[in-house]
DNA sequence: TGTATAATTGAGTATGCACTCGGTAATAGA
DNA sequence: TCTATTACCGAGTGCATACTCAATTATACA
């Protein structure tokens, strides 16, 4: 029996945070701003997250299950191995095109050494069927067995945002880059 | 006819701010800390750089081009490409490994958005011979023509990139590391 | 409808930090 | 050696900002 936190609210804040921070930064961007923009007073932000610390963190974990759900949602689970790859990278390629802000806070938060542990672990939970996915693909030589699964999965996402740099500075190609990258993608792991 | 600046100090003022931004971050690493760090008074430093945001550009140039010399010392330049490319990418591997510092420093720097477009134009500079050298490859159908310059060179640095961090979590896997990444980038883009 | 509980507010606080400035020390040139 | 110039010093200043708190408001439940 009590007041309810709003959904809502918590979201709007994290909206604002994510506008605010792709535009100046990570630190450049000031509580105060971040609850105007959210339309809230700047007490109540600190309701919903302890401190910019903790919005910063849990910002991190919302933007990596946004990703994943992108990625995987219509999973094509029965189709065979390459289908299931160019899947993956369309949808991860499609989602860093149409959410930039995103993706430049992710960049910032993966290098700026704020994450906790947790949060990093958090992040790439739901990344595990991906990572299942290819050590099968390796188990069944599809792959160059020579290969460390780590090495595939890091260089799929290093070309996936490359194409994606390239595109975002060039959206008329967009379809030769994604189509580009993935065949470069494709011709580097297998035999 | 007067006092003149010191370089020794000017590189300790660029050495203890690349600890201290790789350690803490940019923004949490005061010019106090930085300062004290290089052995010198704070006010030195403001004689040295006008504003944090001048010295931090300038630690940016100086780290681009370090990185471009250890790429393109003794280069081969009358070796076929294939030998080139593996210069170069052996050279970036090690660079990163033995300093992943100034690493952290520079990826910090590429997201944080205080970099002027100047910086950014002299950080590439010294790579020019590189770009020319991909140019002529692709001209000379070594590469899939269908691949846009910049693919390339983005997926090389991608997957450099992808290898120190491999590399750097698992050091005893340094020589298979830097030849699987290598093979992958290289049946990457040729035909 | 009444009440206990928790959300909401925004002015206030304490801290930290980039940068300044007046005084001092070093050095290049005369 | 003298002097003009500039590096060097570090305490001080003003501003920005993360977080608090007392007062107020909304709401779940009895």
């Amino acid at each position: 029996m009590a007041r309810p936190k709003s959904e809502d609210k918590r979201n709007a804040i994290l909206d604002a945070a994510t506008r605010l921070f792709a535009e100046r930064g990570l630190t450049a961007a000031p509580t105060s701003d971040i609850s105007k923009q959210a339309g809230i007073a700047e007490g109540t932000l600190f309701t919903y997250f302890k401190t910019k610390n903790d919005l910063i963190n849990a910002l991190y974990r919302e933007i990596k299950l946004e990703l994943a759900d992108a990625m995987m949602s219509d999973f094509p689970r029965k189709k065979n191995i390459h289908t299931r790859l160019r899947h993956v990278w369309d949808r991860y390629v499609n989602w860093g095109i149409a959410n930039p802000k995103q993706r430049k806070v992710l960049a910032q938060l993966q290098v700026s050494g704020v994450l906790t542990k947790e949060s990093r672990d958090a992040g790439s939970a739901p990344f595990v069927e991906f990572q299942t996915m290819i050590r099968h693909a390796i188990e069944q030589r599809v792959f160059r067995n020579d290969l460390p699964v780590e090495l595939i999965s890091k260089s799929l996402a290093a070309l996936v945002e490359a194409t994606i740099d390239l595109t975002v500075s060039n959206r008329s190609k967009a379809k030769q880059y994604r189509d580009s990258g993935f065949q470069m993608f494709w011709a580097a792991i297998t035999k």
